[in-house]
DNA sequence: ATCTGTCCCTGGACGC
DNA sequence: TGCGTCCAGGGACAGA
């Protein structure tokens, strides 16, 4: 699922073909709750516009234009940002993908909600998202937005210090501290789970009762997993890939998200998998301290 | 203020 | 082969 890393490498990727473009047409599927802006309304205004940058906040994306409006995008948990004439296994349903096939050029489907088309032929920017979980918003010049109003610092600049300050007197788990956006913004489990391994921590473990020395670790481990993912590309675990199609790397270097039963890199115990907060979570009994 | 449960969605896995 | 059921989860929201 798109979290900080996937949502930066797409905005790295993205850049070059994006800024200064001026959008000719938009193309969008039927209104639902994936658009918070009705389609009508982002045909009228974002016609003609030219895209000044392309920025982050937390796991959402901003399309910047000139006139200063501002486009927010949300990946949600299927969320595919890609330009025109990528191709990838993962943008065919299994049962539509030929068996060993190299896949064909990908062609708007009806999970195809937006679409972006450019004047100067340059490829258009499709956004897919098969569960529709994700979001399209148009924020007009000067306005604020009550989701990015909400987002706590960056997770990429998240102190020991932060996280202990805001873990005294919460009862919660750590982990559902982790993926509070209002405490700190683009941490998805994966990462929560591999932030949490790297610290040594287990994430049923009552916020409050994690230790000063702890919180550091976690956010010296939030920082390096982060970092590295990045680097690598992002997680192509179900459903991401890159601008261009392309698998990210930092699934295979993963320690315990979705290794349920799998030996620990570092002990060889079996990892294990518990339910925090409705959401899977997986550590290493052995490593992560209750 | 904080916490928990529910809902949105759809493809894939699995059992019969 | 085909059907039904369950699961995945980000974030908004309602209610305790």
């Amino acid at each position: 699922m798109p979290e900080l890393p996937e949502v930066e490498v797409t905005r790295r990727r993205l850049l070059p073909h994006v800024v200064g473009r001026t959008i000719r047409s938009l193309q969008c599927s039927p209104p639902s709750y994936f658009f918070l802006t009705p389609p009508t309304v982002l045909q009228a205004k974002l016609g003609g516009k030219t895209i000044a940058d392309l920025r982050r906040q937390g796991k959402y994306l901003l399309l910047h234009l000139t006139d200063g409006q501002r486009l927010l995008l949300h990946l949600g948990m299927t969320g595919q940002l890609f330009l025109e004439g990528s191709s990838s296994p993962r943008l065919l349903t299994l049962a539509s993908h030929p068996e060993g096939g190299s896949p064909a050029r990908f062609r708007p489907d009806h999970h195809t909600h937006l679409q972006l088309h450019f004047e100067g032929g340059f490829p258009a920017l499709l956004f897919r998202d098969m569960r529709k979980f994700g979001k399209v918003r148009l924020i007009e010049k000067g306005r604020s937005d009550a989701r990015l109003d909400k987002l706590g610092p960056d997770a990429l600049t998240v102190t020991g210090e932060l996280l202990f300050d805001a873990s005294r007197k919460r009862r919660v788990a750590i982990k559902s501290l982790l993926l509070d956006q209002s405490i700190i913004s683009g941490v998805g489990n994966i990462y929560a789970d591999e932030s949490l391994f790297r610290a040594g921590v287990r994430p049923t473990r009552v916020a409050a009762r994690v230790t000063r020395r702890e919180c550091d670790a976690l956010a010296r481990g939030l920082r390096q997993v982060l970092l590295r993912s990045i680097e690598t590309g992002g997680s192509s675990i179900s459903d991401f890939i890159g601008p261009d199609g392309a698998d990210g790397g930092y699934q295979n270097e993963r320690h315990v998200y979705a290794r349920r039963g799998e030996p620990c890199v570092h002990c060889g115990a079996p990892i294990a998998r518990v339910v925090v907060g409705q959401r899977s979570s997986h550590y290493c009994p052995r490593c992560q301290k209750r």
